[in-house]
DNA sequence: TCATATCGACTACGTCTGTAAACATGAAGA
DNA sequence: TCTTCATGTTTACAGACGTAGTCGATATGA
């Protein structure tokens, strides 16, 4: 069973996340309210922006409403698909699509805190609840 | 104090790291072997094997020692520490730099096995101990 | 020795990405 | 009304990436 229209979200770059985490952050947004978020951070220029909006808005990432002569943008896609796709993505890519191998990973490189493993170890016991 | 020779890995990209794969699992190999492994999957020609491979050289990333009148590849950087990074990467990114919310998500996605969480629970009693 | 298969080096080329300038147009102030 | 500012649209351009063809040299079998 294909869906009718299989959509599959196009591939959000970079450059192309740092904008949409302004967008989820607030919304709807100007664009100069975005450049205000991540130009300086970035050292980016209002054009860049510009164009990773409009590249996002044709992506279907983002709509663009219009208000006055300008546009609002507003997320189209939830960041927790995103970030769980992405995770995914990386996953089944480096791990075979299991995820223990990758928290073994991050044990033994010492990237996990103290605080993540209590919060990690508290989602397990809920988990098996 | 910067490092002398701050050799900041290049960047492998995802048909690159394809080939890597087949280097990591054996070596030395040459080209026409790699091909064996991956042309038929991905359906490539020995020619984008060829390219990917001298990419990878001028990255660094393997090293080609010649025999006879072809080269032998060997990798110069280990896969744990490429798998390292990208994970690392990828939870910088999207995490903040907590492996934490990474884990709930992929929790909440129900990408964990019961073999996962099994054998997470192992690790996590180790790192206890 | 001559054709052929093999192999790396070089070249190619369309797409995507990062980064931005130029341009057109409408709004707003002088 | 004339100038200037703000804003989206179009165009640009270099570098990375995916994918591969061509070239030149060597090994090899007939």
């Amino acid at each position: 069973m294909t869906q009718a229209s299989e959509t599959r979200p196009e591939r959000i770059s970079e450059a192309e996340h740092a904008v949409m985490e302004v967008i989820w952050e607030r919304n709807p947004i100007t664009a100069a309210e975005v450049c205000d978020q991540v130009c300086a951070a970035r050292g980016w220029s209002l054009a860049t922006v510009k164009t990773l909006l409009s590249r996002l808005v044709s992506k279907q990432a983002i709509a663009a409403e219009p208000e006055g002569r300008r546009f609002l943008y507003s997320p189209l896609i939830a960041r927790a698909d995103y970030i769980g796709g992405e995770s995914r993505r990386l996953v089944d890519r480096l791990f075979g699509g299991r995820a223990a191998p990758l928290f073994a990973h991050l044990a033994e490189q010492e990237a996990l805190t103290d605080d993540d493993l209590a919060e990690i170890e508290a989602l397990l016991k809920e988990l098996k609840q």
